[in-house]
DNA sequence: AAGTGGTCTAGACCACGTT
DNA sequence: ACGTGGTCTAGACCACTTT
């Protein structure tokens, strides 16, 4: 027989399938509650042996995306809290969540060959494409962040489609792509220019500078700025010794 | 042939070995760069298949605690990689980390009667006394963070007896004393008053400012306020979806 | 009773880094 | 070149839960 293993792609099996789950439970294809496909049918669809997608059903149940229950499959579970830090915030629901009315305003959008300043802030090739969007949010009518994010089609093609003018792109990523790492960068900076504007600031307000980057498996996702009113944001985080 | 398999106690093999791996390295017994044991090793000390030393090898490599060099062999990691916001830093390394001379200066201390306001940052009880610091710490020379602190003296006798105009109150207590569970606020904040004084900074010049608590199984440890200036200092924090 | 996940095996090929 | 980890397979037995 012919055992093909990893020899196409150099990417795993498992991880491509674990790829393939993660979307359609973030996308919120498969809600939750949601039974995911037993192993033996996901044997068949992949054409791959029990413990590989055995692999990858642990692997999401580690990481609380589902649950199993023997006899009766895997259930896509409720998203689990994390400490705020080291969330990625949907800002939409932060502001709801705080009874407040939300609001979004597309600024700007632009598609173009990655500049050396792009590239600085988003790790992509000399002459790719990258996606850029500057965006405000707003809370119950009074500026609460401007985003400015850099996305890699290269990395998620479906965003050149994607109409951000009524969805926020850090509403939309978030359920949409998979992402394995994320680095934040957390800042203090004194308003200026067009941020101190568009934020409705006096120009030298403190602001809560969030610069994040997230890759999948290395492949650079987005790099986002969230510039937040000192006044109006602070980070949380709880923890422990041991993590 | 006979598959034992798990028909022994109701703990998984692998499980076993996982907490006996564990359990070697947080001990200390098996120190940061270890050679942990080949997976062949492991398979004929624990008499299984590779498959199942993979396995946890390759969950504690998930966890941190262990790196896996192709070739090499497995080795135990550097101290738990958790990310900067997450950590109770030591100013004074961090400050010779990046090969800056370190400077310190303990500008008030007293002992008092909690006041109301120092209730609200530490909770102690009505009559109970805390220990009160402000200090300075410096980098090259130039004002590096401002460091506002109370410390219950009912979890922590020893500091009424500590010194702290030589060693900084930070440093002390990272090392004394242990604790389980913290929290951080980050804020930014425009510098004002004593703080933009002593930090020697402009008035209204962008601050980050972070609040820590600390306890141990539930007792307030310390509370503490350090302003950093927004230019000299900046959070980092590295993550994944699963924490 | 039946079917699911939980665990385990004894092989195998491959990629890759160290030598 | 060699040996390690990385991945995969095609089976197997078992425990548990739901029907």
């Amino acid at each position: 027989m012919s055992i093909e293993q990893k020899s196409a792609g150099t990417v795993a099996l498992y991880q491509r399938i674990r790829t393939d789950l993660e979307t359609r439970i973030l996308s919120g294809e498969w809600p939750p509650g949601y039974r995911v496909p037993f192993e033996h049918e996901l044997m068949q669809s992949y054409s791959c042996s029990r413990m590989t997608v055995n692999k990858v059903l642990s692997a999401l149940a580690a990481a609380g995306l589902v649950v199993r229950r023997r006899r009766a499959g895997s259930f896509v579970s409720r998203p689990r809290a994390q400490s705020a830090v080291l969330q990625i915030p949907d800002l939409k629901a932060e502001v709801e969540k705080r009874g407040e009315r939300y609001g979004y305003q597309l600024l700007k959008l632009t598609k173009r060959i990655a500049t050396a300043n792009d590239r600085a802030r988003l790790a992509v090739g000399a002459r790719e494409s990258v996606l850029a969007l500057r965006c405000r949010h707003d809370a119950d009518g009074e500026p609460f962040a401007i985003e400015d994010r850099l996305i890699n089609p290269q990395a998620v093609p479906v965003a050149l489609q994607q109409d951000f003018s009524v969805i926020p792109p850090n509403t939309w990523l978030v359920g949409q792509v998979p992402w394995t790492e994320a680095e934040h960068r957390i800042i203090a900076c004194n308003a200026a220019g067009a941020d101190a504007a568009e934020l409705k600031l006096d120009e030298g307000t403190a602001c809560l500078v969030i610069e994040r980057k997230t890759w999948r498996n290395g492949e650079p996702i987005t790099a986002v700025r969230l510039t937040h009113p000192g006044h109006l944001y602070n980070l949380i985080a709880r923890f422990t010794p041991t993590g």
